[in-house]
DNA sequence: CTCTTATAGTACCGTACGGTACGGTTCTGC
DNA sequence: GCAGAACCGTACCGTACGGTACTATAAGAG
């Protein structure tokens, strides 16, 4: 089980172009109409460069992920002073966000990509997308809840436990639902009653009394 | 929003076959392997057999999901006298089964496949194979609930928003990891534990004091 | 025995895609 | 102004797939 770090590439702003271009038309039209002719053609730019900027098809694609990663920045927002209503209030934010997050078309297009890529063995697209996306916002979660054990508002013996609940109130099964093909506009209407009932559901579990 | 009834058709034995064959090969190589020649190669059929009993290739992709949920009857436990300590068996029982299908590899790769074709907008797989599975157990799941509040063990407004947050809590982002290549071996050792640490948050929020 | 039906096996067709090669054009450094 | 690199656009190639057509074979009906 290596754990290959993963290697922090940058790329041109002709080449950012191409893979905004190309997000586009995964966006679009799913896998299917992400053809090489395709983007090129989206692009302005020939198959050719393609090949020598990429390497292969399948080197596009980890490009587009770690593209779209690293234009999605998790604000780290840095809890000074938690207060009970404050936490709640942090918490719900964070719901939000994470809805949001799941929900964008982007993000919905990646995961479809990654998942329909699974079942090849070699396929790192899965792994990828998991460090790039789970991880990153995991990680601002997580040191909410940290920080919210350390001002005594929380009580929990494992912040990945804690985190993993949390992350299960909060989306149930609406990710699936949405990448089987549900309509996100018609569910978005939902998100604050969802992102509510969520985090009254993970205090009632982990606040102190 | 036309709610199509879904049809309950049926197969004879060979076609049976064939579609079994067909999950054998889609669960073995992903949807690339599963090609209309390769489907007739392995079930020793001709291609022309597949075009007539299933019409097309989304056809034979439709039948592949039906014939599998056709298989997984859902075992309709009937609760006559639900105590506390009942229930909790019961829902440890359900959330160790929802586990198991959902970490299944037909169901894995039935879901990736769906995912895979839910960018083209006419694919019904994916609202298809929402019915046929996620209703199935739903139902399993909500009629424990309704018989436990009838039992006055349970307190909860909305039966669908309760298994809602009991399904968060059971599976967390356990399906997406599945599906974006984990391991499944690897974590199956867990899920007793995932089972009692949902059903043991479930009841905190919802048993009835 | 013969006609019909169903199906396996194979050959075939059109298309589309991944990947490569090449000519022409723009840009850059000197 | 010039040499070289980078790059666009297009043409090309091999392959693989979805779908169709045709032949042969086997089983059942009359």
């Amino acid at each position: 089980m290596l754990a290959g770090t993963i290697i922090e590439e940058e790329y041109t702003p002709r080449q950012n172009a191409v893979l905004e271009e190309a997000l586009r038309l995964l966006v679009k039209g799913g896998e299917k109409a992400l053809t090489t002719a395709g983007v090129a053609r989206a692009a302005n730019c020939s198959k050719e460069s393609l090949y020598k900027w990429f390497g292969d098809r399948d080197g596009l694609l980890s490009a587009m992920i770690s593209f779209q990663a690293s234009k999605v920045r998790t604000s780290d927002v840095r809890p000074d002073a938690l207060t009970r209503d404050n936490l709640r209030e942090h918490l719900v934010v964070f719901a939000h966000d994470l809805l949001e997050v799941l929900s964008g078309e982007v993000s919905l297009a990646l995961n479809r990509l990654a998942i329909g890529q699974a079942s090849r063995e070699g396929s790192k697209l899965g792994q990828l997308l998991q460090e790039r996306g789970r991880l990153q916002v995991g990680r601002r979660a997580g040191a909410l809840l940290e920080a919210a054990r350390l001002a005594g508002l929380l009580r929990f013996d494992d912040r990945d436990e804690a985190y993993g609940l949390l992350y299960g109130l909060i989306v149930t099964d609406l990710h699936l639902r949405l990448m089987l093909g549900a309509d996100a506009r018609a569910l978005k209407p939902e998100f604050s009653a969802r992102a509510e009932r969520a985090v009254g559901a993970f205090l009632t579990l982990f606040a102190k009394t």
